[in-house]
This record gives structure tokens, sequence and C-alpha cells, in this order.
DNA sequence: TATGAATGAGTCTTCATTCAT
DNA sequence: TATGAATGAAGACTCATTCAT
């Protein structure tokens, strides 16, 4: 939903509209079965049906269920990554409340993390990673590893300004979102149900403010003690 | 039900005993064939044949794959908590030397995290989580909430004891498992590939260094600049 | 239908009788399919309703159509040979009226050769034989060759005893078999509607009288011109 | 009906010319993939590439597959009777050499009837004759009658001229095609192996001998015993 | 309890055929 | 006429589950 598509580029040739158009209404469906069902569950049928199609269309797209798997997975991927890497494009160069922007940026990614088809791939990645072994590649390589990367960026700015204190801005990176986000899973069963958005705020908080307290500088130092004391009891991944 | 731990040992060879111990293979061998072909894929042929049983014992003990599944997933997920509880029990109570002794915790916690029982736990709960939503519970129940708990004791203890500066035991329980694990599944390609041990090293390293950044006092302190710098280069979730 | 399968042979350990029946049950209802539809258009549901017994059970015992296929042609071209055989076998070693006795053996070999067994053996073997060229070898090892030579064995005997003159028993074989078999194909449309008999005995004497004018001797001569005229139009292979 | 002969060439590349050329690529791409895979398991699909057309302008041509298979083999029929009666009018009115020339002439015909087309026709006409009834009698009306009665002619002049001993023509012409023939499908595993030009020879030297000998004069006599002993073995129709 | 045998339901896939251009 | 796209029907094969022993 976070309106990622436009650029298209998997294609190919020049399909004619109503051949693009199946093609993507397929597409879509079939993520929504995958995800609903898993991959082995799911069936063409049930896939057919949802896109309104015949099932013979789909095989004359994709010509196997594996193929359209990958294809649905590499999009979705696709997606997902394009929604984070745009809200991570948003954090300002140079923050006046590094706190404050740091906050809102890991209340966005959390929601980025949290959203359907972001669980839904990452359960399905989980799923069939033993089936799939080079689909965790494909759909990385567009996935986290950008992510990741998009975020050293302006830590290692900020570090550079004076306003953190950190050497290595990919380790960084990584603990931040881990911080802000590895109890998302716990929270959230999974992705299976919508989180209070409280518990993630306040998961998001501490996550920041156990960041600033060990990268911070004089510049935004507040911290004093713990910011608030809302439980929001939580656990660990799963 | 029949009572499964201690030993671990995933193994799969010597099955076959007295009695009950029929039982027994059925559980083991199921649990290698739910790892490896995921829960729709596993056969129950498949099964009984890794069980060295009929297809039918298999219905005579446990009623439906279904029932099979909830027994295997309720095991395995003890036998791993108990796992990981052995080691947080193993943490003393008054540590000379906190940072060694938080590396050495992380370390054992992420072997933990990392072996192949696990991993394969993660991902059939990924898997499955919307077919058994009351697995969740099930499962965590005995394995994410307990480890959390037993290690923000510790932690409120040394914080009462002033070694660390922390408000919430729990939070900070938290954190740590994410600044220390965060990466596993990323590095071990969700649990499927051996990581190189000096690169999961230093996401620990690194994982507690920051937590002492953030939580430490003066008794532990070096933290001159970043502890080291071999890179091991990281990526985020998935 | 000539009472030939007593030997089993085929089977393996120690079935149960319901178990045997029902593989026996299949065999034949395959055939039957396979006759009337050929390999490719028979489906192994119109096996199964033939057979009585439920589709999975016909995986059970064959695992594949192919393997269905092999084990049905291979017993059928037995139970055709073995036909063959016990007509040869009833060929007197020492024939008071060789034109005779050689005119009934002809009437019995098309007799065998024009069974509605025999022939849909014959079409299936052409038609499938490009999708299974072993399958030849197989059936013929048991179906062509021993009928073959053991003409040849009594001939040899013939021509020993001075009632014959030749010197290759194999080709003279052969050639008898040639004389009154070859027409059959084209007299019963491939098999597939029944010859009018006096046609087949016009086939089988003037067969039987061309073979007696090339090998011989003064013991049986008669042959004056052609044994008769009965036109019995004909046309050569199909 | 567009008037196939000739050339003869079952050969399949250079298709494609003026505009009914597309006609004739599908007939002759159809007939190599019939030849293959039998009817049934010949998919349109296939047919369309190899012709190198697009599927519906096979069904604007032929408008079912069951109608594209009769006009296959009807232009087969025709072209394989047409090589044959090539051949058998070049046998010449006075032999000076009757053996000589009846050798020639049957290594000829076993030529046409090994001949891969020929082969493949009849494949799939034991294949195919009980779901097409009737087509036995369209591709014979064009092969198998005429070809014994166009041997009869020259049969029966030799009878009448004293050259040969016999009252039937038709019979004779039938015996003859027999005795060459008849041994050649075991010989070429049904036309799917082309078979040593000596053990063809031998049977043919063999069948013409046995054919002299029962109606030869003594023009044509030697026949010192059999002819030959290069045993070539052999073995019986399938 | 343990098993050999059997089955109804369902899955992926293919095919002959048609429509719109 | 020629074709890209779409489809209803059907086929091989598998599976979870149940009898009868």
């Amino acid at each position: 939903m976070g309106g990622v598509d436009g650029d298209a580029g998997s294609g190919g040739e020049a399909y004619s509209r109503g051949r693009i158009d199946k093609r993507q209404a397929i597409v879509r469906a079939a993520f929504d079965v995958f995800a609903r069902d898993g991959y082995a569950q799911a069936s063409v049928d049930a896939i057919a049906a949802a896109a309104g199609v015949a099932k013979p269309t789909i095989y004359n797209h994709f010509g196997a269920k594996e193929n359209l798997f990958r294809v649905v997975m590499a999009d979705v991927g696709r997606r997902a990554t394009a929604a984070t890497l745009e809200v991570l494009g948003a954090f300002p160069a140079e923050p006046d409340d590094l706190r404050a922007e740091l906050t809102q940026l890991g209340r966005r990614l959390t929601t980025c993390f949290a959203d359907p088809v972001s669980t839904s791939l990452r359960r399905l990645l989980h799923a069939e990673i033993v089936r799939f072994p080079d689909l965790l590649d494909e759909v990385r390589a567009g996935a986290a590893t950008p992510v990741i990367d998009a975020l050293a960026g302006p830590l290692a700015r900020l570090a550079t300004a004076g306003h953190l204190q950190l050497s290595d801005p990919i380790r960084a990176s990584n603990q931040f979102i881990a911080l802000i986000g590895d109890e998302l899973p716990a929270l959230t069963a999974l992705g299976t149900r919508p989180a209070p958005p409280e518990q993630i705020d306040a998961v998001v908080t501490a996550g920041v403010d156990t960041f600033l307290r060990a990268f911070g500088t004089a510049d935004n130092s507040p911290a004093l003690g713990d910011p608030d004391p809302h439980a929001a009891t939580t656990s660990h991944p799963t």
C-alpha cells in the first residue's frame, strides 16, 4: 500500500494491456493466498479463483506454481523494501531534535516491519527457506541489506557532524534496527495480530533511549534515568 | 506428554527400545520430517518410515497429523527452552569481569538460538502460525518469555549491586537479546547455514559493548572507542 | 482364454488372498481398457472402475501407470505365447497324413493369432513401441521366438525322417508361419473384426499347399494344381 | 487433396513458401509428431511448433485434431503406396533371369516396407484402429490392395508365359509378399531399428527360393538345396 | 498396540478448443 | 487467413485417514 509499483521493469516485451492486467491480478491474488495458506497448502485453484482467471491462465503466465511463488516473493520483497527505503529517505540530514527524529523514524520503521505485506513475506520466507534456499538471496538482495545501508549513511553523517559517537555505522545501523524492532514478532504474534500502538511506542522509545545512551553526545542528552516507566511487558523473538 | 527433556541431543539414530519408546521415536522422526518438509508437505508416510513404524501406529498414538504436530512442537519448544535456561542459569551471581561474562553469555545464547532445533522450531512456527494460531502461546509459554525473565533477574541484581545502571530490567533483558541475536537470522540464512563463528563473535562483542555503553557504570568501562574493527559485515532481519 | 495362468510365478512373496485377487483383477481390467483405448487414452480412473478397486490401490500395487502397462503386457505376452506353444506341442511326432496335420496346425495357429488377446497385444505393441522400446524384447522373449523354435523342431524331425526336404528349419518355420498367417491382419482388420472362417481356411490351405510344393516329398503330394479356387480375396500387410 | 507425391523425402526442414504451403507444413509436421508420440499424446501445440505456425492456424485449416489426423494418414498412405507401386511398375514384363528379378523386386519391396514413413504409418494404424475403424479402409484403399493387385498382374503374365506354374495369381502375390516381408517387423523392431541389410537379403533370397520351388518351372531351377547358409537368425511376427 | 491394504478427496498440470484482433 | 490469450474438462498421482486382522 506504499504506492510502489510504477517502475514495473519486471515484464519483458510489449504485452497487451489485458495481459499485463491479468498477470498483475494473478500475482496479487497469489500473494494473498500464499500468505493465508502457505506455499504448499495454497492451491492453484484458489489462486485462480481469487484472481478471477482460469487456472490454465496461470500456467500460461508462470509455467508452474513454484515459479509463480518466486515471482510473487520477489515482487513483494521489492515493494516492502521500497516502502522502507522511502521511510529512511525521509530522515532529515540535519535533525533539530535527534531524539525526536530517531523516535519518529523508529515508529515509521516498525510500522513498515509490522505491515501485513512485510510480515507475510517474512513468514513465507521462514516457511519455505528449506524448499527454496535461493529465495532468501533474491528477496534480501532487494530487502534487508539496502535498508541497513540506507540507515548507515545518515548515522555516519551524524557521527561526522559530532551528533553521534560511533565508529562502525553499519553495526550501529543493525543495532538500531534491532533495538526498535526485535520485539515486534513477539508483540504481533509473528505479524498475525496488530500490536497495541502504545506497546510499540514504548519499545521504540526505549530503544532510541538505549541507542542514544550508547552513542549520543551532549547534544541529545536528557536521558534522565529511563524516559518512562510504561512497562509494556515484552518477550523475546521466536 | 511423555516427559521429553534433559538429554537434548536432537540426533535421530538409535530409536526403539522398550515400549513407549515407539512414541518417542515417532515424535523425534516427526520433528525431523516437519523441519525438513514443512507441516503440509510432510507426509505421514515419510514420518512413519523415518520412525520405523507403520502408518496406523502413528494414528493409534496421536489420532491425527495435526495433533502429532502440536505434540512435536510443544516437545521441541520445551527442549529448546530448557537448553537456553541452562545457559542463563550458569550466569554468575557476582561476576568478576562483567564485560567478559556478558560476552560469554552472549556467545552461549547465540549458540542456542542458532541450534538446528531452535531454528527449525522458529521456521515451523512462522510457517504455521496462521493455521495454528494457538501454537505460539503453547510454545512460547515454555520458550521466549521465561528466557527474558530469566535474564532480567540477574540484570536487576547487577543494577541493585551498582554494576549496571538501568530501571527496567525486563526491557534491558529484551534489548540485550536483541543486540546480540537480532542479526542471527541474516547471518545463518534463517538457520539453514552455519554462520562463521568470527562473525557471530563480532556481533556479540559489539552488542555487549553497546549494552555496556548504555547501561554500564565505572566498573566496566574501557569502552575505548569501539572495541574492535573486525568488520563482519551484516545485514538486517528477514 | 486358453486357460493359461496357473504357473503364476509373477508374484513375489506371500500375499494375502485378497491382495493377489485385487492385483489380478487390476491386471485383467487394465488389459481390457488398454486394448480398447490405447495406453495414453486409457485413464487410470477407468481401469480402477473396471477392476472394481479404488485408484490408489492401483498405485499401491504398481506405482505408476507405465509400470502397470509393462506388467500387463508381459502378462498377456506370456499367456498368448503359452497358448501358441500348447498348439505346437500338440503336433504329432509321426503324422500319418502330413498335409492334413499341417493344415490343422495352421488352422489352430491362425486361431491363436486371431485371438482377441493376441491381436490386442499386437496392436498395443505397435502403438507403444516408440514410447516403450524395451517392451518388444520383454514380450517377444516370451512370445515370437519360442514359437518359431517350437515349430522348427518338428520340421527338422520331418526332414530327417525324409518327409520334408529342407536344410534350414528355422527359416522354414518362419516361412510356414508367414504363409498361413501373413494375411490375417488384412482379413481381420488388424484383429478388430472376426474374419470369415472360410477365408482363413482358404489361406491356410493354400499356404500349406505352397509349403508342401516347396518342401514336400513324394509322400505328401496330390497338390494337383491349386487345391481349390475359392478366391477369398486378400490383401497385403498393413 | 493438394496433390502430394513423387518427391517422397519425408524430411522436415524447408517448409514454408507461398500460401497453401502452410497447410503442407502442418501436415508434414503433424505426421512427424504423430509418428513420434502417437495420436493421443501428440499435442496440437507440438504440431504447431514443429510446423512453425500458431495453434489456431491448425484449427482454421483442419477444424479438429481428429480431422488433421485423418488427412495426415490419407496423405501418408498415398505416398507410401505410390512408392511401392513405382517399384512394382519397374518389374520387367519379360525377365531374363526370373530368380534374379524376383530377388531384386523383393529387395526393393522390403526397402519400401521398412521405410520410416511406411512403418510409422503401420504403427499409427495399429494404434488407432479401434478409435478410427474407418481409417483402415481409407488408407488401405490406396495402400495394400493395389499393391497385391499390381504384383498379381505380372505373376499371371509369367504363368501364362510358362515361367511360373500357378493358378491363383492373387494368392501367389500374397504369398510372395508374405515370404519376403513377413519377418520384417521382427527384424526391424517394428520399424524402429534399421535391420542389417544382410539379414533382410537372406530373408528375401530364401523367400524367393521357396517361392520358385513352389511355383517355378524348369526355366528357373537351380534350387540346389537351400541357396545359401547365411543363417541370419529370424523370428516371428509380432 | 501394531500393521498391510484400501480409499475419497484433492493437487498440479496439460490439452483441445475458442475468442478477439 | 493468422495469432496471442484464455479456458473447461480431464488425467496422473498423492495424501490423510480408516478397516480388518
